[in-house]
DNA sequence: ATTAATCCTAGCTAATAAGTAGGAATTGAA
DNA sequence: TTCAATTCCTACTTATTAGCTAGGATTAAT
């Protein structure tokens, strides 16, 4: 019951990009050496989530990446989504309509790993990139002020 | 971000030990055939229950599991932290009292990660097994009156 | 032309999941 | 006292997935 390292960097990585596209598209080179992401694999992220319509590429030199859609209006779960596929951690057979198993007539636990699947997904899907880049910079404000580079040294795996 | 068989299965087991076991000792045997579940396999799992202090077990012939705790006071978070061992998606530095991770100062995800996380373990903990069970006894009531048995005949994978 | 970038596909390695298997120990009943 | 039914313990096996690495094609600015 992991979330896989495609959500987990590619999260960041679309956090970086919305911070520095701003004003021109961002190669994955520069995203990957500030988040400490192999290049070549962030390259297959970023194809996700260009599939899944959150960001545009801009080819050949002085190209990159920018966002496909307003800030305000991608959520945590549309970029979990785009990356891991399916976020539920429980698929069944019942959620179809018309579908079923063998069981589903006397099945309880199908309540229970639905109310899960309910709550992870009003979780990510209510929490929206501008808010995390907001908290984002002004994080790095406050740093800059007070100067408290209290850095633990244990590598961030997420 | 998938629950494994042994939370799923695990947890089935647990409901059907409960229906079962008022009055004897429920042998694994019969739980593995009634939930269509590796006798070999389960046994595993009735380990960890029984580790975890949910379940007891009886020895030697006419020997079988009891649940350890009133029924009411089982939770399904419960169960799966016994199977799972960790039902958090993502386990990050920044979330232990005086850790944290060389990003943790700029970093926002590990907010995204903590609500996530928050989410599920509430949604579980307040599901109690004698909510399922009483659930699942009142559908085997309604089963056998409207007699009403179209099953699917899809496989149960949960 | 050269260089900086994305794009596409395949392959590789290590870890984990999902079970199988063998046999010891315990207990009730014939 | 033997047999059968059960749990207990540990090791092994196999299939799947995660997490990359690699090679080279394509595109575009200078």
């Amino acid at each position: 019951m992991k979330l896989s390292t495609k959500g987990r960097y590619g999260l960041r990585a679309l956090i970086d990009l919305a911070q520095y596209s701003e004003v021109e598209p961002v190669p994955i080179s520069s995203i990957a050496s500030r988040q400490g992401i192999s290049e070549r694999y962030l390259e297959q992220l970023m194809a996700m989530l260009k599939k899944a319509g959150l960001i545009q590429s801009i080819r050949g030199a002085g190209g990159g990446y920018i966002l496909a859609k307003e800030i305000k209006d991608i959520s945590v779960g549309d970029v979990l989504r785009a990356l891991e596929g399916n976020i539920e951690p429980v698929e069944c057979a019942a959620f179809h309509e018309g579908e079923g198993c063998e069981a589903s007539g006397g099945c309880v636990t199908k309540y229970v790993w639905q109310k899960i699947n309910d709550s992870i997904n009003q979780t990510v899907d209510e929490i929206m990139l501008d808010q995390l880049v907001k908290e984002s910079k002004s994080i790095m404000e406050d740093n800059k002020k007070s100067n408290s580079n209290i850095m633990a040294h244990k590598k961030c795996n997420n």
